[in-house]
RNA sequence: UGCCCGAUGGUGUAAUGGUAGCACAACAGAUUCUGAAUCUGUUUGCCUAGGUUCGAGUCCUAGUCGGGCAACCA
């Protein structure tokens, strides 16, 4: 649908509302309330931090580093090369983009990519990004989402400054702008039932029938219209529609709804409502309202876009560009509203902060970090291909921070007794530990070393495969910033069949892990002092789902079949006395295992909760599934 | 079915009519007091068929496949 040659403005207003009053020719606007002033945010203040629970809404110290080693200068996109453009050719001055959630549901990491879409593009090109809410639905939203979403978005990183907006704020004005249709002629109250509505509507190819109201005049269009605000009917007797195109084929344009009746209290405006707009009305006037030059949304709305310029040229109003992008998808987890919230209130999942949820709350609580988050959303790029981000990438990404940045600690998951026989009863040793190798300034700290030790139970075999580089009978190996030890003997419980004691012997000339005589070790392995250890919860999470696509099913098979049983794994852990210290939301990495992050609500002093963030690359464990040798 | 959109290695992306490149993943080697990190190397790609052109991943046409729309949701 291209324009029609309607005179319209060229340029968007500079700022929100104040220069932006709705057609002169509207006075009788009802006892509407009035939409912002020009400070819109004094009427809005921050509202208090979502869930009490734990605050991290400013960036922790590991995470105030900029997206390691990606170079963003370099990355481009064809929404950037649009906004260059107008930028070159003097369209517009300044850029204005926004990001426009609706609050019936919590963020997840797909509304982090539009998020740091929106939000980049206004950072990189100077200009400013509005974070308003879309709420035209009183049914279906809350305040609490509200707050988790400012409380999201602040904590991705990014700040809206004054500009936080909400679509309610505009009711005033997008009832004037109502009016105006009608008074134009471009609007009408019509009186057909919802399932009439759709019957005349068609379906393509065959063109729509005529609504008997379509040819109401408009003094009766007016007086009923205002009667709907005055809540003279009941919901669903009345709508407001667009006078468009029948026989369209895009169905969007026949004649489609843009004000309903809606009985409910709205969580902002409370009762003065009683009709309230539709998406695509209320979409493109805040968009033009707010003077955004660049209305940047997903592919479905695709077929929005010709209402969109068609309501916007209809009333004469700035008219903003909308381009569309393909929504992210990730492996191995779900992102649509429906399915979350499934997860969290079938009690699969421990609510909206599960850390393995891919919601915003959930990847926080994990231990993701917003750079992390800032850096995946920038490498998965933005097109218009709908496709499958790998969750692989995503991990990359907070490795490649937190290998750089987080303190070693020796932590043992799955601890089996290590005796080492000649080693006194009762002498303790301690050894200097280097606390990151990435980053010399990290220091040392002091673990100390006895003759009873844990080591990972999977760090032994009785019948070593070649490829098996650990402890075993007479196999020698480096106990890591101590000494090497050969294991000797190992005792089994019968009943179980598991190894519950491990013997060996040190050499006592390789103090610190050295080697004098420099024979080379094949392995190294990670251990903590038995009187000295302490135990500790540890969740060791993995993806949610077992398959790749986990919403590929076939026909009547659940998605959440493939819902993985493992993907959360809780072990007592025996851990390093300076690990025992760490301070909730303390991100470390467990050498040899992964990294994992103190949780930040079940954490105690001196009790630290561990949640796994992401294991380290393990080559072993490939090469240990596919390989026959292993024991 | 009608309309709209898309298609480049396993995955995500680059190329703007002129040598198909990058990242992740995978694999191999070097190195290593983390089987990590690091370093080096390797494998794998333009949906199909026509057309325009000296030259096509790029432009055109048709087809194939995939996605979206058909709420008084956003």
């Amino acid at each position: 649908m291209e324009s029609p040659t309607l005179p319209s403005r060229s340029t968007p207003p500079t700022e929100p509302a104040a220069l932006h009053p709705p057609p002169s020719t509207l006075h009788h606007s009802t006892s509407a309330p009035t939409p912002p002033d020009a400070s819109p945010s004094a009427l809005h203040p921050l509202p208090p931090r979502h869930r009490g629970g734990y605050e991290e809404c400013s960036d922790s110290p590991t995470s105030d580093l900029r997206p390691p080693t990606f170079d963003s200068s370099t990355a481009t996109d064809f929404i950037r090369e649009i906004v260059k453009a107008d930028l070159q050719s003097g369209k517009h001055a300044a850029i204005v983009t926004r990001f426009p959630p609706e609050p019936n549901g919590y963020l997840h990491i797909g509304h982090a990519k539009s998020i740091c879409l929106n939000f980049g593009i206004a950072q990189e090109f100077g200009g400013r990004c509005h974070l308003r809410m879309d709420d035209t639905n009183p049914a279906k939203e809350e305040q609490e989402y509200v707050e988790s979403i400012l409380n999201d978005v602040r904590w991705i990183g990014f700040d809206w400054g004054p500009h936080l907006y909400y679509a309610s704020d505009y009711y005033g004005q997008l009832y004037d702008y109502a009016v105006e249709l009608i008074r134009r002629g471009k609007a009408y109250v019509c009186s057909l039932t919802p399932d009439e509505f759709k019957a005349y509507r068609g379906a393509p190819p065959a063109p729509g029938r005529e609504s008997p109201s379509r040819n109401r005049p408009v003094a009766e269009n007016l007086d009923l219209f205002s009667r709907m605000q005055a809540g003279e009917f009941d919901e669903g007797r009345y709508v407001l529609r667009a006078r468009i195109d029948m026989a369209s084929p895009n169905l969007h344009l026949r004649d489609p709804v843009i004000y309903r009746v809606k009985k409910e209290a709205h969580h902002r405006t409370g009762n003065q409502w009683r009709v309230y707009p539709m998406y695509d009305f209320a979409h493109c006037l805040s968009d033009s309202i707010e003077g955004i030059t660049h209305s940047i949304c997903t592919l479905e709305f695709e077929v929005h876009r010709p209402l969109y310029d068609w309501i916007l040229e209809a009333l004469d109003v700035y008219r903003p560009r909308q381009i569309e992008f393909a929504r992210l998808n990730v492996t191995y987890t779900v992102l649509s509203k429906r399915k979350l919230l499934e997860l969290v209130q079938g009690g699969l999942v421990r609510g909206w902060d599960d850390p393995r949820l891919p919601t915003i709350a959930g990847l926080r609580r994990r231990g993701l970090t917003p750079a992390s988050i800032r850096a995946f959303a920038r490498r998965v790029g933005v097109t218009k291909f709908d496709g499958y981000s790998d969750l692989a990438l995503l991990e990359f990404c907070i490795r490649e921070e937190l290998n750089k940045t987080a303190p070693r600690r020796m932590a043992v998951l799955d601890p089996v007794k290590l005796i080492v026989e000649n080693y006194p009863a009762g002498q303790v040793e301690w050894f200097d530990a280097v606390n990151n190798p990435e980053d010399p300034a990290a220091g040392t700290r002091r673990v100390p070393f006895g003759r009873e030790l844990f080591i990972e139970s999977e760090d032994f075999q009785e019948h070593p495969s070649k490829k098996f580089f650990r402890l075993a009978p007479g196999q020698e190996v480096r106990l890591r910033y101590a000494y090497l030890v050969r294991g000797t003997d190992f005792i089994r419980d019968p009943a179980s069949g598991r190894v519950t004691e491990i013997h060996c012997t040190y050499d006592p000339d390789t103090r610190g892990g050295n080697t004098p005589d420099g024979r080379k070790v094949k392995s190294t392995l990670h251990w903590v002092s038995a009187a000295h250890a302490k135990p500790c919860e540890v969740r060791l999470y993995d993806r949610l789902f077992k398959s790749e696509h986990p919403e590929d099913v076939p026909e009547g098979v659940d998605y959440k079949t493939n819902l993985n049983p493992d993907s959360l794994i809780t072990v007592q852990a025996r851990i390093e006395p300076a690990l025992a210290a760490a301070a909730r939301e303390t991100r470390v990495q467990f050498e040899r295992k992964g990294y994992f992050f103190a949780d930040p609500l079940d954490s105690r002093e001196g009790a630290p909760v561990f949640n796994r963030i992401v294991t380290l690359k393990d080559t072993w464990s490939k090469l240990a599934k596919t390989s026959a040798g292993h024991a």
